[in-house]
RNA sequence: GGGCGUGUAACUCAGCGGUUAGAGUGCCUCCCUUACAAGGAGGAAGUCGGGGGUUCGAGUCCCUCCACGCCCACCA
């Protein structure tokens, strides 16, 4: 006797379960295996900065789906986990904590203190992080789990540091950075506001050296950047100042002599006067006109602290503001200020300090992307080849666009970064003041530095300095710093030991060194490198460039081998409103408060269903009211905090809506929001237990056998046919990641054919002890089918329902049964014959379905008795052919069916509603019963809309291009469809006669 | 400014040159029928953003306009 299951799925209870049951059996891990090929992802790391969101559920629910279904398929299935050290994002995350929980700068901290501030941070983050993934289902391999901070990861960042170094894709350079003047730091473009603020348009002039009365004028909207001018620049086919370029002007307020430069990207004749001053070390633009002019040089005139620097002459030490307003006053008195304007600028703020950002320039390190003329590859073009040859591959193919784009600007990237959270940068450094003791340690070094020693060396000519980089913490790392030299204070980028991930985690460049077998879980690069180069990426197009082409880029560069052959971008999850979901819009919805609420597997189905081929995807969410549970549907407003309370509609008490709330409040419990794009996945997997549970309590005396397709009946032809048609199209869509595509093409086999049809038409059969083997037979086995298919989307009701059927179907399977294997995780993905695919079934069984429908539509139009719908349902049955006997309980008892024959039709399940003539006469035949003039008018215009699709599919046949133009297979179809729509008017007219005579 | 994408039912989305444009949710009617009310049966609901064009044939391809989203650049 089967177990009986509960009504209904327990999501909660079955994720709990099933967690423990496959970490137990270790079905995640995964070996290198020589007889098996490997099909390897590795996670996006999310950052450790705070929880995850929607966009994390999406991201991981894809790769999981892949790499389950891959398992299944019986290839070595890798899915590696870990997090992001995430440099200025973490570091700022805990400064600030630490400030309003202590009133402590970093500085008050100290470097050693605050880093040990945010790895505390980062263990609980992380934790929580792997913890969430773990609800979601995510079959990674755990013990393989990598921080990007981590002994093994530290070791391939700096192995790759010292060779990029070495080879002299690494270098010192001048860049303008966002400086921060009050936390006195640079800070990254995505750590700036840019707002509008009220401002200055200044106008001015300088005269022309040697050309008294002749002056030349431009504007600004910072006029105390005219201290670091060093030229004035204008359009070369200008005709306004042709004459002048070459000259110079004395600038009043420096008494530097400045030239006048022709620049035709710097200067537009439009815009302005046309001509424009050139302050190289405090504007981007600037900067970069100087580039392409160096002789012009180039002066700084800050300090760190925002005040004027020695350069500034007699402004030094004043405030940028005050700077300004002397400046301009002095321009005044010499009769050279011409004008100012209110104008809206643009203004870059602090996201931290919330002040001004003022462009400063300075040292970093920077990786060249240019393409070299010493016969080493260029890393832009190199990276840019693997994308066009073909070796990676975008899905979708247009993303390979923006990869390809912006490597072809082949800029210079930015590696250092001031901040003590990240990498610290390998390099040992010592300036000189003066050239000759510079020259002599330059020769000394082959003392300082013993031979063979990992050490490579640059020196910096402009500022006489030696850098030195170490590929490890070698011994005499003291002896250099006790000649002076000291490490940087600089870590390098997050996003270069991210672009490292595909190989770090593996173990490159392995076998460890000390440090790194520290870490005890460490992976083994000899033996893991056979899971190099990765499956496939699944990511979000926003870090294609951050992050996708500096893989490859650093791929190549380490291993001469791509990363990964597939890159699959994901759509991106949007609010209820068309916006990106981010922290400080507030809009963000937490996948705890999803899964909460309808279960895994239902956020997974969601996840699934909205990853479709083009379109971002809105979630609208309601907030959940914690008191009586009544869904309140979030407004913009309740956004960014603004509303801090709401009232319930239903049982007026309040709650705050839901959001990431600093504290909490007892008065006023934050809201769980909710969204009914998950309600389809929860009751699906609700069916599909159901549908399960009617098996088992039909499953007495189950005995496994195979079968004989051609003895099967119709439905079950029918049904087989699907399941091989849907097995079919799911592997496809996987195969070209269509993950939206899987979940419908799950979900209308299951529920819409296997549920709606096969199930209902079963019941008899069940009934039946002559018939009854063979029914179960085919359902156990059919349901096999599904749960397999279901298991990469679905996993958790999946597993539970796989274990009911093993208690009492454990052999089961089409055609031929076999033993279960322990966990659908570890199941064989299904493949049927082909031979089972027919279309002639199928159509058949459309016509059957057909005739029911329409039954079905009269008797609910016109709610008739149980002994008249008894009556319609044989008349109706009468006109089904023989083979469908199975219909006797579906549609009512059967008397007398006779052999009567309904040949294929070209009518498909979905064009039911037309009233065919068998039925129509049966329920004629209940006059009393129906509204014959509603009927009449219902009629007249069905025919009359056939009527008119007739003609226009009768005037394309008529028209001789259609039928020379079109392939012969369409000219037939439409054929066939005048044919067919002939025949439905036919029928209609005589329904019309039948319905007019009563 | 450049690039990419999107406007299809009340909402969220499919539909990728060829029958009478589909699904889920919501709505309306009936049904607690021993798998499932998280359910069953049926129904109403769309000049496919506007305007041109190509084609025998256009949500589907092209042009253009209008809205919206994202990325990148720029705003002396």
């Amino acid at each position: 006797m089967a177990t009986e299951l509960p009504k209904a799925y327990d999501a909660k209870a079955a994720q709990e379960k099933w967690l423990t049951f496959w970490e137990e059996r270790g079905y995640f891990h995964s070996n290198p295996d020589p007889a098996k090929k490997p099909f390897t992802i590795v996670i996006p790391p999310p950052n450790v900065t705070g929880a995850l969101h929607m966009g994390h559920a999406l991201n991981n629910t894809l790769q999981d789906v892949l790499i389950r279904w891959r398992r299944m398929q019986g290839f070595n299935a890798l899915w590696i986990p870990g997090t992001d050290h995430a440099g200025i994002a973490t570091q700022s995350v805990v400064e600030r904590l630490v400030f309003a929980q202590e009133k402590k700068t970093r500085r008050d901290l100290g470097r050693e203190e605050l880093v040990n501030r945010i790895w505390e941070w980062k263990d609980k983050y992380e934790a929580r992080i792997i913890t969430q993934l773990r609800e979601m289902g995510a079959s990674c391999d755990w013990r393989r789990t990598r921080f990007t901070l981590d002994p093994v990861c530290a070791r391939a960042v700096r192995e790759t540091f010292f060779r990029m170094f070495k080879d002299g894709y690494i270098y010192r350079g001048k860049r303008l950075v966002n400086w921060d003047t009050q936390l006195q730091t640079s800070v990254a473009d995505d750590e700036t506001d840019t707002v509008d603020t009220k401002g200055g348009f200044w106008t001015f002039k300088y005269e022309v050296d040697g050309e008294p009365d002749t002056f030349i004028s431009f504007s600004t909207t910072r006029p105390e950047t005219m201290l670091g001018d060093t030229a004035v620049c204008v359009h070369p086919s200008d005709e306004r100042y042709k004459h002048l370029i070459g000259k110079t002007v004395t600038q009043p307020h420096t008494g530097r002599k400045i030239p006048i430069i022709a620049d035709g990207i710097l200067a537009d004749p439009k815009l302005g006067t046309g001509c424009v001053k050139v302050t190289p070390a405090h504007d981007p633009n600037d900067y970069a006109c100087w580039q392409r002019h160096p002789k012009i040089g180039i002066i700084n005139i800050l300090n760190p602290d925002g005040t004027i620097n020695e350069a500034g002459g007699e402004y030094k030490g004043l405030d940028r503001a005050k700077a300004r307003d002397a400046v301009t006053e002095k321009m005044k008195e010499l009769g050279l200020y011409i004008d100012r304007a209110d104008r809206d600028i643009p203004l870059k703020i602090s996201d931290r300090s919330k002040t001004p950002i003022e462009p400063l320039l300075s040292d970093q390190w920077f990786v060249k992307m240019a393409d070299r003329d010493d016969g080493k590859p260029g890393l832009a073009q190199m990276t840019m080849d693997a994308a066009t040859d073909g070796r990676v591959k975008f899905f979708p193919e247009r993303y390979a666009r923006s990869y390809l784009d912006w490597l072809g600007e082949k800029r210079d990237w930015c590696i250092s970064r001031q901040l003590w959270w990240g990498h610290r940068i390998a390099v040992w450094s010592q300036s000189f003041t003066e050239r000759l003791v510079f020259n002599f340690q330059r020769k000394a070094l082959a003392i300082l530095v013993p031979a063979g020693a990992d050490a490579a060396y640059q020196f910096q000519e402009d500022t006489l300095t030696i850098h030195i980089a170490l590929r490890a913490d070698d011994k005499f790392k003291a002896d250099l710093e006790n000649n002076g030299y000291r490490q940087s204070d600089d870590v390098l980028d997050t996003w270069f030991s991210s672009a490292l991930w595909p190989h770090s985690t593996l173990g490159w460049p392995g076998p460890a060194l000390p440090e790194a077998r520290a870490d005890r879980t460490a992976p083994d690069w000899d033996k893991d490198r056979s899971y190099y180069p990765t499956s496939v990426l699944v990511t979000n197009r926003d870090i294609i460039t951050l992050w996708v082409a500096r893989m490859v880029l650093t791929g190549l560069f380490n291993l001469n081998r791509i990363p990964f052959s597939h890159v699959y971008i994901h759509p991106k999850v949007m609010d209820g409103f068309g916006e990106g979901m981010s922290k400080s819009k507030g809009n963000g919805v937490d996948p705890l408060d999803i899964i909460d609420r309808y279960g895994t597997d239902a956020m997974r189905y969601g996840m699934a269903k909205l990853a479709t081929e083009t379109q971002d995807s809105r979630l609208p969410v309601s907030n959940v009211c914690p008191h009586c549970g009544k869904e309140v549907p979030v407004k913009q407003e309740h956004m960014y905090m603004r509303t801090k309370k709401l009232a319930c509609p239903e049982c007026k008490k309040e709650f705050r809506p839901g959001g990431p709330w600093p504290t909490d409040d007892p008065e006023r419990p934050t809201a769980k929001q909710g969204s009914d794009r998950f309600e389809e996945g929860r009751n699906f997997a609700n069916k599909m237990w159901n549908a399960t549970r009617f098996l088992l309590m039909n499953l007495d005396g189950y005995t496994p056998g195979a079968i004989k397709l051609e003895e099967l009946p119709t439905e079950d032809k029918w049904l087989l046919s699907r399941l091989a048609t849907t097995t079919q199209a799911v592997t496809v869509a996987l195969e070209g990641y269509h993950f939206s595509d899987v979940a419908r093409l799950l979900y209308d086999f299951v529920w819409s054919e296997f549920c709606d049809w096969y199930i209902e038409m079963s019941k008899g059969r069940l009934k039946d002890a002559a018939a009854r083997p063979l029914a179960q037979r085919v359902l156990a086995g059919v349901l096999d089918g599904i749960l397999r298919l279901v298991q990469p989307v679905m996993p958790f009701v999946a597993e539970s329902l796989w274990h009911a059927l093993n208690e009492t179907a454990s052999e089961r399977g089409l055609p031929s049964p076999t033993k279960a294997e322990e966990s659908v995780v570890i199941a064989k993905w299904p493949t049927y014959p082909d031979a089972w695919i027919s279309a002639e079934v199928e159509s058949r069984f459309a016509r059957m379905q057909d005739l029911v429908k329409s039954v079905r539509e009269v008797r609910n139009r016109y709610q008739v008795d149980d002994k008249t719908r008894l009556d319609v349902s044989v008349k109706c049955a009468e006109t089904v052919a023989a083979d469908f006997n199975a219909l006797a309980t579906f549609i009512g008892p059967l008397a007398g069916i006779a052999n009567l024959t309904a040949g294929p039709s070209a009518t498909k399940p979905k064009q039911a509603g037309g009233i065919v003539r068998p039925e129509f006469e049966a329920y004629v035949s209940l006059a009393g019963l129906i509204d014959v003039t509603a009927e009449i008018a219902r009629l007249q215009k069905q025919i009359a809309d056939k009527r008119k699709s007739l003609e226009g599919t009768k005037a394309k046949l008529s028209n001789e291009k259609f039928v020379a133009g079109a392939p012969p297979e369409v000219v037939q179809q439409q054929r066939d469809l005048v044919a067919d729509i002939e025949k439905q008017i036919a029928a209609m007219e005589e329904n019309m006669k039948d319905l007019q005579s009563t």
